[in-house]
DNA sequence: AGATGCCATAGGTTGCACCTATGCTTTCGC
DNA sequence: GCGAAAGCATAGGTGCAACCTATGGCATCT
């Protein structure tokens, strides 16, 4: 079977035409040289050096071996160092999960801070629901990932709290926002709902849940949207009112309902984002790094947790 | 320390997704696999694939090492292959050694012979003087050659005579050409000698110098040049006579000489081209090759021997 | 002719690659 | 849910291969 160490042997031996000198070269003893060479000839079957008295002579097949090998021996060592600089993220990608209002408002903020500090990697943000990115942490194709926890059964994963952003009630009719929401109101209220397709699992349906539970009210919503955006433009409409964290409030209220403003809820109530991983696994350096500046960003944005 | 090996079984493990997957496709038991590319994870320093549960799963680190690892298994394929195709003579370069009046006329046809057969081949007819020829094949550099042998001293070196050529004497004045040239004649004609920087072993010399010991003299030569081409013009213009091998002047005396002739020497003398090569070597196909394809060309030229 | 340089061979040690057997965990099917 | 199945890891054992040192043979240089 042919080997990098045998091209080795060869080409050093080649370009120095002699066995003793590639040995001395390659930090080996002589017929140590001389044994992998010989084997490399009987993998190709064909004499690779004439042995000649004193020194060796490469046959017209070694001529012809030689180019082969450099590039052989070139693209390994290739390989090596691609995978150093992807140690030093220097290159390579990195993935992380993030769901929910998480990536929402720190998202594209948490990519810059990536590029900035690592200008030749590329980053993926997965997270298109709750449930595939748990199911994706569960089998194993993503690392780590920060998401919106309500509740969240996770059995087998490591969840560390980072931040927690208030979940708020907005509207387009001031009246609604005269004083904080309690259960009772948010039972009668009419209300426009995201991730629709998500519902089971969704945090911010969760936290409501079991704050209707005492009022023996299901929380109950009047429209169902998929994303975040469209929601708030309904409020904006004043077709409904919703509830969404303050974070989310104050980004997206400006610029998609600026006649709708927000009040808290009675008593108040948080959706608390986490990091999630794996507990068996053995975070990468690049998992780390997310981590990192996903916390740091994130607790710049919301109430700083732990 | 990296090896193809390794690389490999890497490839395989990251095509099927999974160890075992791979270990059967590769005809090895499951744990070998898992050794290798533990092994591969430590030489790099990296972890490759996540163990989770049920399979394997590449990190973006494999991801980045995937294509390298193909280009390196691509490059030991086709140094494989390109050793492969030169050893059948479809590609690669073979190197034959040719000397004297033997190179002179069949040369070119020797060439075409091989080029025929093997369209793919580079053919190098290595030849600039008997010594050098000799000196290359005594240090290993050329395996083997057709050379004019006259009592060529060749300790350790296996001479196959193939061929004889008769040497004749040639001339420009027909009253040299009525009978066969004595020795004592041809002791006191004005000659024009070849291969004037290699005129101790030259094999004509030689053999002249035998024919003339005899009459006690020296072989006289008035003019030395140093290829046949030109003495045989010389020969023509009338300036000097000459001795060639029959096939030479056969060849040339209608070009470069057509008011010239040639006549044979008494006793008659012949130049023997043999196959040379290092008693101890064991010849290649490419240069078996050459010499079956040389001794054919000289033997339909010359007078076959043995 | 002797000294030197270089490759091959011999003999022995270590380590690696491979196997089988088994245990642990996850996943799948009833 | 609970066993069955699937997949990787570990353990233990064997054989080969890579490495070493020591030495011999041959060619070359002085």
């Amino acid at each position: 079977m042919l080997s990098l160490h045998q091209l080795r042997c060869f080409l050093t031996t080649y370009e120095l035409g002699s066995l003793t000198a590639a040995a001395e070269e390659l930090g080996y003893a002589q017929p140590s040289i001389s044994e992998q060479i010989r084997g490399l000839e009987k993998t190709l079957g064909v004499q690779l050096f004439r042995r000649v008295g004193r020194g060796v002579v490469p046959t017209t097949v070694a001529d012809e071996l030689r180019p082969h090998a450099e590039r052989t021996l070139a693209a390994a060592e290739d390989a090596r160092k691609a995978v150093q600089s992807v140690k030093q993220f220097e290159t390579g990608t990195i993935r992380f999960g993030m769901f929910g209002a998480a990536r929402l408002y720190t998202g594209a903020q948490l990519v810059a801070d990536v590029l900035e500090r690592y200008p030749g990697v590329r980053v993926e943000l997965i997270g298109q629901n709750s449930t595939e990115v748990h199911e994706e942490l569960r089998r194993g194709r993503l690392e780590a990932a920060m998401i919106a926890v309500a509740g969240l059964e996770s059995e087998g994963m490591t969840v560390t709290p980072v931040a927690r952003d208030e979940l708020v009630y907005i509207s387009a009719d001031p009246a609604h926002l005269s004083s904080p929401v309690t259960a009772h109101r948010l039972s009668l209220a009419s209300l426009v709902m995201p991730e629709t397709t998500w519902r089971q699992v969704d945090s911010i349906r969760i936290i409501l849940r079991q704050m209707l539970h005492e009022t023996g009210r299901n929380p109950a919503s009047r429209i169902e949207v998929e994303d975040i955006e469209t929601a708030v433009e309904i409020v904006g409409m004043g077709l409904a009112d919703s509830v969404i964290p303050r974070g989310a409030a104050e980004q997206l209220l400006p610029r998609l309902a600026p006649n709708a403003g927000w009040v808290s809820l009675r008593p108040r109530h948080w959706d608390t984002f986490a990091i999630v991983h794996r507990a068996d696994a053995t975070l990468s350096p690049a998992a780390r790094l997310m981590i990192e500046l996903a916390t740091a960003r994130m607790q710049a944005i919301a109430e700083p947790l732990g």
